[in-house]
DNA sequence: ATAAACCCTAAAGTCAACTACAGAGTCAAG
DNA sequence: CTTGACTCTGTAGTTGACTTTAGGGTTTAT
């Protein structure tokens, strides 16, 4: 098991050097070995959790669900019932997100009607835009109701 | 026009007390008027003011871009040319948007894959969320790739 | 042997959009 | 005339996920 330094990891992960010790502060990744000099030593293992934490990442957990995550990963005691936790923090997740895109479809819909209703020439003075923002006008279109 | 207090306004529009003193700060608000004692006053138009902030706001739209169509809806200089700015403001904000949902999108995709694949029964030992989190497992599904 | 490249810690800074004090003055009601 | 509600300023704290800085040791290569 060959022991690589923090800027090895950093380069095999793609992972900045400071947030490394970053997560390592913050307990998603185990203190690691040190040298006699005080260098962190690390194998393979970590490049292996540093990429669970950026896959974790892309699918929008935050940085305190991957903790939970790996902890569950962790613990052998999380045999029996760890699956369910594990499926649980996956479906907040889920259910997370697609709130999220609902609320920015909601912002869409309007958005593009704006874009639409505007011609982009001349003075803001009846601009339709600007007219919605002020809650002036309602939208006459029978699709955007 | 009837004068009112920081307090008032704060109760007609929605918004915060603290939140008012922060957006006059921030340049959203021009600087009120003063008593003699030091206390702001405000008429209607603050009101309608801070109702075109909360509007903007629930569209997506940053302060600072808030803060620039406010400026265009001010200027009388913004006639000529303020429309156009204003749709650019919106389409980028649109843009902005649609890649939201984009990346949500297929998160969502990912996450509601691995909430059907897991059973939510067991250890964590072979979990396919822990697995896929890992990279050691490819998706199957036709409709997944 | 010396300079470049690397590593260490602790603490502070960043971004957005607020929110929360602390300490003090002001105004309306009883 | 004194509570209590309201307002003021200026500064600091919040959240999340880092990033930067200052200051100082260590390793490697020439
Ligand atoms: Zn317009
Ligand atoms: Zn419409
Ligand atoms: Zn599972
Ligand atoms: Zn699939």
């Amino acid at each position: 098991m060959p022991a690589q330094t923090i800027g090895h990891v950093a380069k095999a992960s793609g992972t900045p050097i400071e947030t490394i010790r970053f997560y390592e502060r913050e307990g998603l990744l185990p203190e690691a070995p040190r040298t006699m000099s005080g260098y962190r030593l690390y194998d393979e293992s970590t490049v292996k959790r540093l990429r669970f934490i950026a896959r974790a990442k892309a699918l929008g957990f935050t940085l305190a669900e991957i903790r939970d995550l790996l902890a569950l990963q962790d613990n052998p005691a999380s045999n029996k019932t760890g699956r369910a936790e594990v499926k649980a923090i996956t479906e907040r997740k889920l259910d997370d997100i697609e709130h999220k895109i609902a609320d920015l479809q909601r912002m869409q819909k309007v958005l593009s009607h704006l874009a639409h209703e505007c011609s982009g020439k001349g003075g803001v003075a009846h601009c339709p835009i600007i007219e919605t923002l002020s809650g002036i006008e309602d939208c006459t279109h029978p699709e955007h109701r």
